[in-house]
DNA sequence: TTTGATGTACTCATTAGAGTTACAACAAAG
DNA sequence: CTTTGTTGTAACTCTAATGAGTACATCAAA
């Protein structure tokens, strides 16, 4: 299976809610129009960044803004923010290997490491990764664009 | 979304296939009680190691067994073969987004390469992994358990 | 011809994701 | 204090992927 979208959603909100800051104001409609999604898959995206402090929301009024600079927001910080499943557990094992076959008895032992092993590996990527660099990137290419 | 556990079931049953190969015939029934899912999951499973080329499975008679010396079978290989995703699809992008924004104009621009850096991080940790550093360590930890 | 496998077509249940509608709760401006 | 424009969230549908399971035709060798 797949990564969700809603971790390149997540990026994509974050990065429109920097640059298009001071121009407009950051609802949920104008997101969702950029992305091209529901204003409501939007909506509950942006709980879950909350909740991860790393927007705030202004309910009533609208609007939403980041919560720290860009600099500090890695793309770790996103996906953990937006994907549920349990930190370190990228795969799914299956549950009941066999206790009576040697192999069943052991394949935990012999594979938890080398699973989690490949996660860092991912994981230290992805935390190599600013919003900042992101920011600066998007802002040389519409330079080139428009 | 978590990687299939299609993956850790074919590391087990690849596993099983050296380990008791001359003690056991390795049929798909021996290999479903070591796991502890249904038969035809598994022979599901080697028809798609088999048509990656790692595994030859004997139809009639029965049996299965390795095709290439598990020094050379890692894990990426495996993982290939199992997933069905697309090679470089580790995340799943949105797909329509705004050319009428600019940040939803350049972000494939923007992210693509990025994700592409993250995956091949993590392929990169797989391909390090071979099947026969794993018989390896499942051959000691039988030895100390048994 | 018997035997014990595999290969595969079905059906079914469960889960996650995503889309949509609807509406209560809310904050600020008038 | 009422209007206005938003957010927060529940409820529902739809789709796709996974995984489980049954049944049976196909096959190779004894």
């Amino acid at each position: 299976m797949q990564i969700s979208s809603r971790f390149t959603v997540a990026v994509h909100v974050l990065l429109c809610m920097e640059l298009l800051k001071g121009e407009h104001k950051i609802t949920s409609d104008l997101l969702a129009s950029s992305v091209a999604v529901n204003p409501v898959v939007i909506r509950r995206l942006l709980q879950q960044l909350k909740a991860a402090g790393i927007v705030r929301v202004a309910r009533g009024t609208g609007g939403a803004e980041l919560m720290k600079p860009a600099e500090s927001i890695t793309l770790l910080d996103i996906y953990h923010a937006v994907e549920c499943v349990e930190e370190g557990e990228l795969f799914h094992f299956h549950e009941n290997p066999n206790p009576l076959c040697p192999v069943g008895r052991n394949i935990h032992g012999v594979l938890d490491g080398r699973l989690a092993q490949i996660q860092r590996a991912m994981e230290r990527e992805m935390e190599s990764i600013t919003l900042q660099k992101l920011l600066e990137d998007t802002r040389e290419k519409i330079c080139c664009n428009s």
